[in-house]
DNA sequence: CGTTAGTTTGAGAGGACTCAAAGTCTGTGG
DNA sequence: CCACAGACTTTGAGTCCTCTCAAACTAACG
């Protein structure tokens, strides 16, 4: 179940069978049907979730809509970034948008580990700057200044998600309202 | 010269005097006139610059604009993100706004420093979530819909660059024309 | 086959944009 | 110390894109 995580992991740097196995007994499996909350506005975001199976939706509530901040399939992991890191209550929500199989880490259990083995504190950073890079992709997205070119960026980027995400939440990760992506599609699809 | 970003360091872990002699040694300091540039488009960033004193720009070029990514000031570091992790050429321009003076690190010296040194990691890591914090927080900013709500929004949270830097990079940063935020500015102040 | 979630289409309003011009500030040289 | 040049900001007029609200259509699921 973990070993594509591990193999992720060895691929920055291979790490000892003692670590490997620390992690494997840390890392909690789970099974969650569609629809769940993992996470909600208000709450303290403490585990790190990573997708084995399914997909996730991370939203915020403004104005009494929901505005979708990102998607997380296979092999990658959720957090709430400003609550996980300040341990300080978010705004943040984690749902499921599929049944999903996750596998979850506490942060104390982390800080243990990144304590007690150095080597795994390489690891995390590599993994840190890896999601940074996402983030600072995310905001180039979202400066693209015509709806159009948005979608399209998303299109190439993550043309996987389009067979699996509602347009809905789509609509809202790109900053647009549902109506105005639907005639977008139209325009595109007539092209 | 360099305590600030020694106490900002211990401060996230005490380091050896070993590893602070040698971050000492390896970290140049330079002095930069106005108006100039230390990356542009098509090379690699393969450097850090933390800004000593001064405050630096960085922008890419969208359609002929410059469009404006990011501001860094005294204490903060500079990296064009997605170029230095990947190592390849990039397309953002990093410009001194003021006379600067910088200290830098070249990403190979880093490179050994985080191999011999395990605890570095350990405050890399920590960097690299305050920074991928700010990230994530760029991004709410963008994705507040109205004008309005994204200028008072940059005057919140970077009250002291409103001083420091001219309007239409604010504009720019926040996605907007000049004219767009000259107009609400005047709506502000008459309020 | 009915119910609900998801998507498309339509009409009208409004905010931000573009292009253009005028005004203001700042620093340098006479 | 003034005057002028260049950088920076404000103002104006007109247009267009995206939004809102509303309703119809379609697909998925029990």
């Amino acid at each position: 179940m973990l070993s594509p995580l591990f193999n992720f992991i060895s691929n920055i740097k291979p790490i000892s069978n003692e670590l490997k196995e620390l992690l494997a007994q840390k890392l909690e499996i789970i099974e969650v049907p569609k629809k769940t909350l993992l996470l909600r506005e208000g709450q303290t975001c403490n585990h790190i979730h990573v997708v084995v199976s399914g997909l996730l939706r991370m939203y915020y509530m403004k104005d009494g809509e929901e505005v979708c901040s990102r998607f997380i399939d296979e092999s990658l992991m959720a957090i709430s970034v400003k609550s996980f890191y300040s341990r300080q209550p978010g705004d943040e929500y984690i749902e499921t948008l599929e049944p999903c199989i996750l596998a979850r880490i506490h942060k104390d259990e982390l800080e243990l580990i990144y304590k007690e083995h150095d080597e795994f504190n390489y690891i995390a950073r590599v993994i840190t700057e890896q999601y940074f890079i996402r983030s600072e992709e995310r905001q180039y997205l979202l400066r693209k200044q015509s709806a159009e070119e948005r979608y399209l960026y998303f299109m190439d980027n993550y043309p996987h998600l389009l067979q699996r995400v509602p347009l809905t939440y789509i609509a809202s990760y790109i900053g647009l309202t549902l109506e105005t992506l639907s005639r977008i599609r139209k325009k595109i699809a007539t092209k």
